[in-house]
DNA sequence: AAATTCATGTCGTTT
DNA sequence: AAACGACGTGAATTT
């Protein structure tokens, strides 16, 4: 069992991989169990049909797939095409094999919600197990939560004067981005977004606003200004129509885009009311 | 080379999968350009760093990770942990490998935007190559789309008397899901979900409702209702607030959930402006 | 190509 | 455990 594969023997001690190929449903089967129990990495090339059952329900007909088992009990079953699995179920299932009609099963399930995957293997090409030593850290620039120190480093880029108070203020409707005044010491909310925005980020900042009006009374003028590279033509209607600012930031630099659609340009006419 | 991994050989004519074990990057380099010509789905077992430069920036240090390349130009490049790939790449991408300073360079790039993604293996376990015979399409029950099935087919599990006009009718604000007229002539606009909604959802038929009202004038009462299994307080309180209604059901049965938080029990006190 | 919205979204954080 | 919002969201649909 476990042979590594290949025409000659290799000098390490300890195979990360341990590959069959073209096995027998019985050899998956018991290949498969030790990779659970050893917590390894798993890839199972072969030809299927998927069956789910949970949130939604979904069938899938026969075909070839790579099904990959990950020991944090997720699972993955891809096609040929797109980014996302066909199926898949997250992390914490419980993977369990099994043979049944002449057929590898290959089962996950999980509880709240309750969810089972099953796929069932007619045709196995290949099974692979990896032992992963993985310790890195994804580091990401470019984030929401760049744009926020950009801002809070240097609030003037905001608008020149504006003062940044708190970030993640609480609020009736949740946690403000940003919470602070203007030169002349109106309250302002400052909404985020690291990417081009649309009609749900101005209804988001417009929840926020109508939030402080309400603990603050109706006297007080608070502003929200909505930041992010660029908005759509609608949302900036939107945002207009509710008496909400926007200004052009692009959160890897913390600049003003060079050329964006952002509305904030020569024309600043705002309704008094 | 792309001897079938396995000790005897193989009554098949055409192998599916062929794999190295432990390749020198030239000989796992020679693989994958040829699996890229075929267009063969690919696996790489490996200690790699990833990076990667678009929409965001990022940078991984070295780890064992499994690559997947996909003949429709998208890569994924997985840890033993999370549904979600650690980098990736999406279709339509170009790949490419090569060898430089003594390691392995998988590369994938696109426009619009302007991506890139590199993978340095500084060792390789496993390169495997698989053709792919997928025809079959996935069957998905319990979407939105069912839910508004359910509804059409029978327009009283929403409300006694109402009456379906339109699907995905134009307004100012977007396609509307349902777009329809109560027991008494009242326009009504239906959104709906396939799971429990929050805050977000109230706003965007907020959004429906607004636009009906610019487009029909003040005078007319528009209803909003929106149809979902469930919905948090804090939506709820946001839907009473803005004079919208909430209905519950379940998007795989269209039936009333056993019981939800569904807020449209006994006391249905509507405020009256 | 841009805009909009759904999704078995997934994932992190906070309550 | 539930709620809420970000995400390099991805993917489909329509304009």
């Amino acid at each position: 069992m476990f042979i590594p594969c290949g025409d000659e023997p290799h000098d390490d001690i300890r195979m990360t991989v341990n590959t069959l190929h073209r096995p027998t449903h019985r050899d998956a089967l018991v290949h498969l169990e030790a990779a659970f129990e050893r917590e390894d990495m798993i890839t199972v090339f072969g030809r299927c049909t998927v069956d789910y059952d949970g949130r939604a329900t979904s069938e899938l007909g026969p075909g070839d797939r790579l099904v990959v088992l990950k020991p944090d009990g997720s699972i993955l079953v891809h096609t040929d095409e797109k980014r996302t699995p066909v199926n898949w179920q997250p992390p914490g299932c419980e993977h369990t094999a099994s043979v049944r009609d002449g057929r590898l099963r290959v089962r996950s399930t999980r509880s709240n919600p309750d969810e089972r995957l099953d796929v069932f293997f007619e045709r196995v090409d290949q099974c692979s197990t990896y032992a992963v030593d993985d310790r890195s850290d994804l580091e990401l620039f470019g984030s929401e939560e760049d744009l926020r120190q950009h801002i809070l480093s240097d609030p003037d880029i905001l608008e020149t004067g504006f003062e940044p108070l708190e970030t993640e203020r609480q609020s009736d409707a949740g946690p403000v981005d940003i919470f602070g005044e203007d030169a002349d010491g109106n309250p302002v909310v400052v909404e985020l977004k690291r990417r081009r925005v649309g009609p749900a980020a101005a209804s988001q900042l417009r929840r926020y606003v109508d939030a402080f009006h309400r603990e603050f009374g109706d006297g007080e003028t608070i502003r929200g200004i909505l930041v992010a590279p660029s908005v759509t033509d609608r949302a900036a209607e939107l945002l207009d129509r509710e008496g909400l600012e926007f200004v052009a930031l692009d959160p890897e630099t913390g600049e003003r885009p060079p050329e964006a659609n952002d509305e904030s340009g020569p024309e600043t006419e705002e309704e008094e009311e």
